[in-house]
DNA sequence: TTTTTTGTTGATTGACGAGTCAATAAACTT
DNA sequence: AAGTTTATTGACTCGTCAATCAACAAAAAA
């Protein structure tokens, strides 16, 4: 009983199981057969609503960071004081929906992948370059001359902070990740001053 | 004319031709074949040496390793005081031998070989342990009980700046690295004193 | 009601690559 | 000299998978 407008349905339930499968596996030597399955359908009609693996991959990436920018700019949107939005950032970044173990995984696997594909590395570039004007402009404020300095080294502990997500045992805690962060941050806000 | 003693000559030559090959490629998906012509020899010999393909990868992780720890040792040995002790790892670790393009994109995979594989996972674990132990020793006369939590953001920006080193396009910098790293050590000593 | 569009899959193709094997040869041992 | 160990490779096996195809079903359009 085929119904229509399945289109997007399915792209959205291959996009999350692309996530969960590589999470699972921890690579991405997933293999589409897995990734279909899991999204309750063959492997053929996957590729029939993307082209190819790698089409999908860079599809859940896109949705990856398209709810990670969403989380981030309903923060800012409520957040009060440049500090305040510094925080607000550094919160989604470690929000549960962001740093969940797949997702982590996830976003490892596409760091490699950017190194030979280039719309991986272009998307990643995309991701970076807001995250550092995120965090640029709402150090402005406090750092004045120095935020780019120092937006440049909180975006490097966040990500450095997700990769060692990935190595613990336990289960994702964003919130000692957060304090880190925050830490760092008031260390260099204090020179500043 | 096969000489006799060929083994180790093999092997290194190997485990350099496996990091030079995943970082020209930079994936894992690199063939035995590929990996054993830049080596100058056949795939089967490769795998008469090495068991197979993981264990070639591991140990040319074990490689790399032993050659940033020989030269955080001996850093260390000419370090003065315990600030020069923590800025002798920092060197270390952005050294132009460690902090190289390919070797970058090794360790990248490395991480991700981690998720999948207790072998590797344990190998990091190592490393990171080390890492950790050496950084906080060092903090502790600087900054006592707080030797702690510093080590570990350093640590995890340390990897963070690794992490970003593979997305720049042109040659490797250490130093910019090392920079924004003592800075980040600064602005936490300058907070505790 | 014919035709077209959309959804769906089992089966197949085709390529690729890890790992094995048999065979060859030079050195070392006895 | 006969036997053993080490070095070395071309050819082959065997499994895996991404991608394609042919075919079928149902809704929508004509």
């Amino acid at each position: 009983m085929p119904k229509l407008g399945m289109e997007p349905i399915r792209k959205d339930a291959l996009v999350k199981a692309t996530i969960v499968e590589i999470g699972r596996v921890g690579s991405l030597d997933v293999t589409v057969s897995q990734i279909a399955k899991r999204a309750g359908m063959s492997s053929a009609l996957a590729h029939h609503y993307f082209g190819s693996k790698e089409d999908m991959f860079l599809a859940a990436m896109r949705h990856v960071m398209t709810l990670y920018g969403a989380e981030v700019r309903g923060a800012l949107a409520v957040a009060e004081g440049p500090e305040g939005r510094v925080r607000a950032i550094l919160r989604a970044s470690f929000s549960p929906g962001n740093f969940r173990r797949d997702v982590v995984g996830a976003w490892l696997n596409f760091w490699v992948l950017a190194q030979s594909v280039p719309e991986a590395k272009r998307l990643l570039a995309v991701y970076q370059g807001r995250l550092r004007s995120n965090l640029t402009h709402a150090l402005r404020p406090l750092a004045g001359a120095r935020a780019g300095e120092i937006a440049a080294g909180l975006g490097a502990l966040i990500d450095g902070l997700y990769l060692r997500e990935v190595l613990k045992s336990g289960p994702a805690d964003g919130s000692a990740a957060v304090a880190v962060a925050k830490r760092h941050l008031e260390a260099e806000l204090a020179r500043g001053a």
